[in-house]
DNA sequence: AACGATTTGTTCGTATGTATC
DNA sequence: TGATACATACGAACAAATCGT
């Protein structure tokens, strides 16, 4: 038994998938478009094998989005996501504003919840990223982001309390500020953007981003991170944003030079 | 039974692994540091429930990589792995040199396999990026990039069959071009480089990747992907360049403005 | 090098619950 | 409401990997 039989099964079926066996509806065997056999139909078709490990071999293509299943349904082949896709470059508009943009140029409508706002004693990352201490009061601004009434993006910025100390106080209005946040502590403050530090990464969702993006629990869409630190002439940090988008149905764009957008 | 047995298990496993019960070793009960109690500990643990119950909680865990299992040797509390940050940011460096000095920079050594290179005929997306017919030539140059000995990317390039004809037959040669292709191709051809159209994803493991990278084949751990298009002054792509990178120990990073790079 | 103890992996069978149509 | 399909759960046996003796 080198090879487990569930494994054959799962490659076997990754097999007729890839061949788009499953692609069409077949009346004759009642199975809709893209759906698969079912369990006890599979088990007949792969030798009289238990049922527990044709699950097994399907448990198998769900981990790796090959399939979803869905119980009382039955199993489907998972179709890929026209993707979102997310210009980070750093330019003329702020990120909140392109993001906005970036959906009304392709006919959709993107809507923000209104900011939960909070003051939190700095964690280490957080006065590690903001050059505070440990313990010192942060300001945190969350906001869930919609596409067509989608949920899209979970945004959480920080800013160090000694803005709002210097009277900065429409950072703790909850509700957006029109201008962008950091137009406004330039209004207000003369503290300005010299450059921003941008940090990628993806990890499995934890379980606010399971729920908000309705993920499956089976860990089989990764979150894309995005991490942007903004600094001010001298190098102090402003403020870091984390945005956490499903990997599904999103990517990331960056332009350099004289170039525009294209698909791919 | 509104929330199944398996899954309250595997909620009171992550929280206390979490609050760090398995963080170290316990010679009472015979386990090394980081393990978790093993299958049949668990299943008196948690009220004689049945081997597979606990299996399945356990394999939950394993999916989000909280866990991982080696036969014969117990279940184990992931460790989390000191990224490795990849400057993308366009600037004076070419790609492949900055991966170089990046590894450098740590104390560490960046080596590559010798490229493997191919003539294919373009496939739809080769063609579109590419800006060619499907079915035309296309220069495909693949390398394999480790990091004191250890894989850490692979980079898939690909040309259009043009600027072979053109002269540029150094594209062929199964060796590093020292100068880096694109200084190569501005000398030979005059071809030079406008501007670069970055798009950033994260996806499954192909079965390529999950050898080459050794990763789990439970799908637990993503692939970053990265594609670079580059143009030259006309807006005609000269350079589709592919990389994955393993996720659970990478990182992309972008600076703007005037800024250097800080741990994060 | 061989063996036995331990631990996870594979596979079977069976019964019952829950979701969907 | 019934039929279908996936989900949960139990029990059991043997295989394979690992490690210490």
């Amino acid at each position: 038994m080198a090879v487990p039989r569930w494994r054959e099964i799962a490659e076997d079926l990754r097999g007729r998938i890839k061949d788009g066996e499953f692609a069409k509806a077949d009346p004759d065997q009642q199975r809709a478009a893209n759906q698969l056999p079912t369990e006890s139909k599979l088990q007949e078709n792969y030798g009289a094998v238990s049922r527990n490990t044709v699950r097994q071999a399907i448990d198998h293509l769900v981990s790796q989005r090959i399939v979803y299943k869905q119980a009382g349904r039955g199993t489907f082949v998972v179709e890929a996501l026209q993707p979102f896709v997310t210009n980070l470059t750093v330019g003329v508009k702020t990120e909140t504003v392109g993001y906005r943009e970036g959906a009304e140029r392709e006919g959709r409508t993107a809507t923000t919840s209104e900011p939960r706002v909070e003051i939190q004693a700095a964690d280490a990352w957080q006065a590690a990223t903001l050059g505070i201490n440990p313990g010192e009061s942060v300001v945190v601004r969350h906001q869930r982001r919609f596409i067509d009434g989608q949920p899209f993006s979970l945004q959480t910025s920080f800013y160090p309390m000694a803005f709002v100390q210097s009277g900065a106080t429409e950072l703790l209005q909850v509700n957006d500020i029109p201008m962008g946040a950091m137009a406004y502590l330039h209004e207000k403050l003369g503290v300005e953007e010299a450059g921003t530090v941008d940090r990628i990464s993806a990890r499995s969702p934890n379980s606010g981003e399971a729920e908000f993006f309705r993920l499956p629990d089976s860990g089989a869409v990764a979150m894309l991170v995005h991490r942007r630190t903004t600094y001010d002439r001298d190098g102090n940090p402003i403020r870091v944003t984390v945005t956490t988008y499903p990997a599904d149905r999103n990517e990331f764009e960056y332009l350099t030079g004289k170039v525009s957008s294209r698909p791919s």
